[in-house]
Parts: structure tokens; sequence; C-alpha cells
DNA sequence: AAGAAGCCCTGATAGC
DNA sequence: TGCTATCAGGGCTTCT
């Protein structure tokens, strides 16, 4: 389930080993995800990567052809860096091939592999020129963590929206990133209840819950940020923030601020964790 | 227009 | 033990 914090780790940990790097050969597995993956990928070959970065929750590698190479991780969606024996020999640590839908090999001995059990994902290939039209991308809210999302857009995102703040942050045309985990763990942070008409939060509320949104983020960025190795190394797998989570997944548990019991309630087939006391 | 529900998919887990 | 039912969830599509 990677959220924004996840897929900028998994970003800042494959640029040492795909930027300036030459495709010697793509194949794609299995097609079937979210969106069929465009036979166009295949005839890659001699493109260039020269840039690595994320928009909202999805990956770009940007191509000295003037495309856009765009993948989406989905619910369950891994990029792995694996080393290339002899050439285009490929061997494969890091986890079972058995999902595996797409393989680049890269000239510098290195391969990038995308696999993705629940085929929730998406890879895709767009003209750079066509990424702000981009059916995917030309509905997409604020990136919390820039400097647009302001105190006051906050308040005109919220100002007369009836459905719950917690639905409404997790809303991607919105306010981009912020999954199920981080949306329980910012209101958490912010002592505001999920269920609450976004309508009904004060603008003091507002502001402390988009500094909860922000310091949330950049938390699980930061314990990421220790897991980089982690992407590069065949064994490893980069987890989550989840040691420090405070209630997501603590049905039951203790609140680490007053002890009462976190509870769970489902909103729109979705799992709420919250603190009746330490929230309002 | 906004909001809610439905759907895609597989693996883990619970229930019988 | 082994089968079957349930659940999880991002984000798009469809319905109200």
């Amino acid at each position: 389930m990677p959220e924004l914090p996840e897929v900028q780790t998994v970003c800042d940990g494959i640029k040492d080993f795909v930027i300036g790097a030459r495709i010697t050969n793509a194949k794609i597995i299995n097609k079937k995800l979210r969106i069929e993956i465009p036979k166009s990928i295949e005839k890659l070959s001699g493109t260039e990567i020269q840039q690595v970065r994320r928009k909202a929750k999805y990956i770009i590698l940007e191509l000295n052809n003037d495309k856009l190479l765009v993948i989406h991780l989905g619910m369950s969606g891994r990029l792995t860096i694996d080393q290339n024996i002899i050439g285009d020999y490929y061997h494969k640590k890091s986890n079972s091939q058995k999902h595996d839908h797409l393989r680049i090999s890269l000239d510098n001995g290195y391969t990038l592999t995308y696999n993705d059990t629940r085929k929730f994902g998406l890879i895709d290939l767009i003209d750079s020129r066509e990424e702000s039209s981009y059916k995917y991308f030309k509905h997409l809210g604020y990136e919390p963590l820039s400097e647009n999302f302001t105190k006051q857009a906050l308040e005109d995102i919220c100002k007369a929206r009836t459905k719950n703040i917690k639905a409404t942050i997790m809303d991607a045309s919105l306010i981009v990133g912020v999954g199920n985990i981080y949306a329980c763990e910012a209101l958490f942070r912010a002592g505001i209840l999920p269920e609450r008409p976004a309508k009904t939060l004060s603008s003091k509320e507002l502001e402390r819950l988009r500094q909860a949104i922000i310091s949330t983020l950049e938390d699980a960025i930061k314990a990421g940020g220790s897991t980089i190795q982690d992407y590069a190394n065949p064994n490893g797998e980069a987890g989550y923030f989840q040691h420090s989570f405070s209630v997501y997944d603590r049905e039951d548990q203790e609140c680490k601020i007053c002890k009462n019991k976190i509870l769970r309630v489902k909103d729109s087939g979705r799992s709420t964790y919250y603190c009746k006391k330490c929230q309002k």
C-alpha cells in the first residue's frame, strides 16, 4: 500500500541506478494491470533515462526521446533493482517473479523490475508535452508538500464541503498522496475526528490539520530514507513507517497519549482508526 | 456538481 | 486437513 512517502522513497532509491543509464531491453512479461501496458514500451531500447521524479503517487521516468514512463504502484506494486550477471541475463533475487509485469535492462548492468500481485498499478508511456493534459494527471489536486498547499488552500477546499474530513483529505482531486494510513495518522496528530463534515472545521483546526498532514508525510519520508538502501539490496524491502503508527491498524490497542482503546469504524468501505478521547 | 457505491485483483486469514 | 467466504485498499467509473 504505497502512499506518497513510499513513492518518494522509491524514487529516491532508484535514482542512483537509473539516471544516465540507457535501456538495452524492455520486456513486458504480463501486460494486465489497471490499464494494459502499451507495447510501445518494448521499443525503448537505446533510450536514456534522464530524470526520476514523483507526481502525486506516480513515478515518472523522463526519457531522452521526449517521452515519460509513468508508473503507479497501486496497492501492491514494487519496483526493484537487480543486477544482471552477464549482459541481459537476468538474475532476480529480490522477490518472487510470479507477478512480474515489466523488466527493463540497463546498460550499467542493473535491471529494473515492476512486480504487482494485485494488478491495481499502472504503467504508461506518454509524450512529455501532454503531461498536463494526461488523463490521469489533469484532475489532480494540491501536492501537500508543495508551497501551494497553503492555509487558504485547505480552507477553500473545506469551506462548503459536506463530506467528512477524512474522505476530503483522501480525495486525490483535492489533495494528492494522502491514503488511508496517513489520513488516519494526520487526523490523530491534529486531534480531529475523522467523521466530521469538512465544513465544520474551524480555521484553527484546519491549520492544525494542514501542518499535521505535512509533518506526518515528512516524517514518513525521513523514515523511508533510512531504508533507501533496501531498495537497491536484492534481499531488501522498504516498508512503512509502521513502527511509529499512532492509530492505523491498532484497533483495541492503547492510545499512545491517553491509554484509551483505539477504535475502528468503517467509512465507505475503508477502515478508519482513531482515538475517541484525543480526537474531537 | 458532489458524493457515494461499485469494481478491479490476489493473498492472508477466519470459519466450517 | 482442506475447502470456501471475507477482507484489504487506490483510484477510476458509474450511479444517484
